[in-house]
Parts: C-alpha cells; sequence; structure tokens
DNA sequence: CGAATTTGACCCGCGC
DNA sequence: GCGCGGGTCAAATTCG
C-alpha cells in the first residue's frame, strides 16, 4: 500500500509543473502522505507482529497443555497398572526406557489406558502410537530385565512369566534396552543435568582405570531412571553419563530439556532397533537425520550389550564453540544440538508434524528453496526414509517438545541457537 | 541425627 | 561347571 502511494507520489511530482511553490507545496503535502502511509505500514506491522506474538503463545500453552495431559496419562497408566498387579500394591513398578508397552498381566488396564489415550491430542497420539509398536518388544525386554528383581522379591506372577521367555528366547536374545550416552568435558565427578541422583554404588571397570560410578534419580521415589558416571580412559576430561530408563515424574525445566532429548534420541534409536534378520540396528535413520549436519556428534552402538546412542559433546558444534568449556553450557545445549541434527529434516515434512496452516506456513515461508540440489536431494532422502517410520516422528516430537520447551522457559538463553528452526523465529 | 556416600558382598549373564 | 565382569544391595562410614 505505501509503496504504490509513494510510486504515485513519485508520478505526480514527474509530472509536476515548474513553478516552485507550487513543487514546495507539492512536496510537502507528499512528504505528508508518504509518512502517514509509514506510520500506516508501522501499525500493520505491529499488529502482524501482535498476531504472531499470540500465535506463539498459544503454540507454547499449547505445548505446555500436551505436555502436562503426556504426564497425566502416564501417571494415570502407571497407577492402572500399579492397581491390576496384586503383588506390586505397595510398589512402583519400575519403568523401562519410554515405556514402550507393558506386560501380558496388564492388558486389560492398559485397554482402558489406551481409550483415554485415544481422547487425547495428536501429539500424544503420535507417541502411543510408538508405544504400540513397540509393545512387543518392551513386553519381552521388561520380562527380561526384571526376571531377576522378581526372583528377589518373590514376587510369583512375575516369577510365572519366565517360561514365556524361554519359549522366546530366541528373540529375546536380539532385544536390548537402549540408553543414550552422553560426552561431556567436566573437571567435575558429575555433570549438572538438574535431576537430583543419589550414588549407590561404584565399581572398577575393564578396561579403564577410572571408576564407574552408579546414580538413581531421588526425585520421585520409584523413580526407574539410572545413569552411570565414568571418565573417559583415553581423555580423562571427558566424563561420559549413560542414562537409562525414563522418569516417572514431572521434571524442572533445566532437566526437561535433557530428559525430552534422551527420551528422544532414545526412541529414535529403539524405532531403528526393530528386530530385523541380523538383529542388528539398522543405522539408516540416524544416518539420514545426520545428514545435513556435522558428523559424529551422535554415533549409534549396536555391539555394546545394550544399543546405545552416544551424543558427543566434546566435539565443536558449528555455531556455538564458546560455549565448549562449561559443562553446563554444553547440557543447555545438547537439547538444541539435538534437535538441530532432528529438525533440519522436518522442515520438509513439517506440515505432518505441525498440522496448523499457520506453521506451514511459516516453514514454507523459510523454505528450502535456498538450499543446494544435492542438500535438498539428500533431504528428500532421509523424508522418504524416515516419514516411512512413525517412531521416529514420535521421536521428533518430543524433540520438539524439548526445545519449545526450553525456548518457553529461558527466551534469552541458547535455544536461540537454533531459533532459526521452528516457531517462534517471525515474531 | 538423618541423609548421603562408600565399599565389600552378592547376584546374574555370558563365554569358555 | 567355572570364572569373569557388570550391576545392585546394604551395612558401615562420613558429612552437614
Amino acid at each position: 500500500m505505501a509503496l504504490e502511494k509513494t510510486s504515485l507520489d513519485l508520478l505526480t511530482k514527474n509530472t509536476g509543473d515548474n513553478k516552485s511553490v507550487e513543487e514546495n507545496d507539492a512536496l510537502e503535502t507528499k512528504d505528508e502522505k508518504r509518512f502517514v502511509a509509514l506510520v500506516t505500514e508501522l501499525h500493520q506491522v505491529n499488529a502482524e507482529n501482535q498476531r504472531l506474538r499470540e500465535l506463539i503463545d498459544q503454540m507454547n500453552n499449547n505445548s505446555n497443555a500436551v505436555r502436562m495431559q503426556l504426564i497425566k496419562i502416564t501417571q494415570k497408566q502407571h497407577n492402572l497398572r500399579k492397581n491390576g498387579v496384586d503383588g506390586e500394591k505397595e510398589e512402583m513398578v519400575p519403568r523401562s526406557f519410554l515405556d514402550m508397552g507393558v506386560a501380558e498381566k496388564d492388558e486389560a488396564s492398559q485397554q482402558s489406558s489406551e481409550e483415554k489415550l485415544r481422547e487425547s491430542k495428536s501429539v500424544v497420539d503420535l507417541m502411543h502410537r510408538c508405544k504400540g509398536n513397540e509393545k512387543d518388544v518392551e513386553e519381552k525386554s521388561d520380562c527380561g530385565r526384571e526376571s531377576s528383581k522378581a526372583r528377589m522379591e518373590g514376587d510369583q506372577e512375575l516369577s510365572n512369566k519366565v517360561p514365556k521367555l524361554d519359549q522366546n528366547s530366541e528373540t529375546l536374545s536380539m532385544i536390548k534396552k537402549a540408553r543414550v550416552s552422553v560426552r561431556a568435558r567436566s573437571d567435575s565427578t558429575m555433570i549438572a543435568d538438574g535431576c537430583q541422583w543419589r550414588k549407590y554404588g561404584q565399581k572398577m571397570a575393564k578396561g579403564n582405570p577410572c571408576p564407574r560410578a552408579y546414580y538413581r534419580c531421588t526425585m520421585s521415589t520409584g523413580c526407574p531412571v539410572r545413569k552411570q558416571v565414568q571418565r573417559c580412559a583415553e581423555d580423562r576430561s571427558v566424563l561420559i553419563t549413560t542414562y537409562e530408563g525414563q522418569h516417572n515424574h514431572p521434571l524442572p525445566p533445566t532437566a526437561q530439556a535433557m530428559a525430552s532429548t534422551t527420551s528422544a534420541a532414545a526412541s529414535m534409536l529403539l524405532s531403528g532397533s526393530m528386530p530385523s534378520s541380523d538383529g542388528l540396528i539398522n543405522p539408516t535413520i540416524l544416518e539420514n537425520a545426520s545428514l545435513p549436519c556435522s558428523q559424529n556428534m551422535a554415533t549409534l552402538s549396536a555391539s555394546a550389550p545394550f544399543p546405545t546412542i552416544t551424543l558427543d559433546l566434546t566435539q565443536n558444534p558449528t555455531n556455538s564453540s564458546h560455549h565448549q568449556r562449561d559443562p553446563h553450557n554444553q547440557l543447555s545445549l545438547l537439547s538444541p544440538l539435538l534437535a538441530q541434527k532432528f529438525m533440519s529434516v522436518p522442515k520438509l515434512f513439517g506440515h505432518s508434524l505441525c498440522d496448523q496452516t499457520k506453521l506451514a506456513g511459516l516453514h514454507e515461508s523459510q523454505g528450502m528453496d535456498t538450499a543446494a540440489p544435492s542438500f535438498a536431494n539428500s533431504l528428500n532422502a532421509a523424508t522418504a526414509a524416515i516419514t516411512a517410520d512413525p517412531n521416529f516422528t514420535a521421536a521428533l516430537v518430543a524433540a520438539i517438545t524439548s526445545v519449545m520447551g526450553s525456548s518457553h522457559s529461558n527466551t534469552s538463553g541458547t535455544s536461540n541457537t537454533t531459533g532459526d528452526h521452528h516457531c517462534n523465529n517471525n515474531a
């Protein structure tokens, strides 16, 4: 609008007569018109900004609501499971990684949980589909994991699961429990990840002169999350922290980024570790997800006793090298860094992730049309591979939630390092 | 004095 | 069956 008026004014000026007084009057009116037009335009931009801000606020609120809903549903599911098992009334049922499924004995309670899950929003549905797909895997994994505990606690029901386990021992041999390992430089004995931990053991590991410490989460009674902390044998300044399990309680904002990211990484890992003919992890997904970014930040290990995804924060990320020496900063960067890996791909199929037309518009406006053709081809290949896997989508949702949460709680913080990836960049 | 940590003992899975 | 290594338990010790 303003541009049209300006051009019209210019035309008027060009076709005006040569008298100086009239010329001055024309110039004054022209300036006034331009000023009014600029003010109008400014108002329009402000209004647009206001709308975008409201949109972002709404998205943040929705994100938080979905997250809280997920927590509630998880807790409900957990309670249902607990009440459905006679032998475990007094004890929290340990939840394995990502709670991908439940034991056979809880089918009835799981059904009711599933009904509730159906009522929840699309994100939760996505996560639930992820759980459903891996139900069998987790079922057997849980049996194997808890069989020893069942014996120790004299739990007859759990012990009864062992024969089923033996029948499927062949399959079981392929099923492993996922872990997320984080390498970060730190001089302290333990990296600060926002959670409260209690040390319950320490062992000398073979091949490493440094002892390995065992911690469990004490933020909630019965929280199954454990972590191992060990210094790298080659580089003592590197602290290797291995997380296992999922928190069964709400986390403080400082811990949410880490928890969401490790969950996302593990979910992605498990999504690629469905039993195949050779029982090995299919690394394609991670490779594809890693395509556009710096290499070697995340690696998979199929040879380890458990499938492990390693997030290496000891190497310089391309745009945040100034954070390197501070382990706290490294951790706060973890989520955006991983999200950077994960989310460069969903820019292409962001429509399916953010099913709102406005979000799609934002993504389109950022556009892949400026990317190099080879890069776009790689991303197309990655998209084809990844969109076929709903579990990876669920992992992405977790990563997105992580980033949105961190940006929400720390608006001036490190989330800005990846601020160009998502919905809060146009305000 | 209660909570957290340390540390030796124990259990279990796996390979030989 | 046995030994080894990883993981966990729980009594003893330390710390605030």
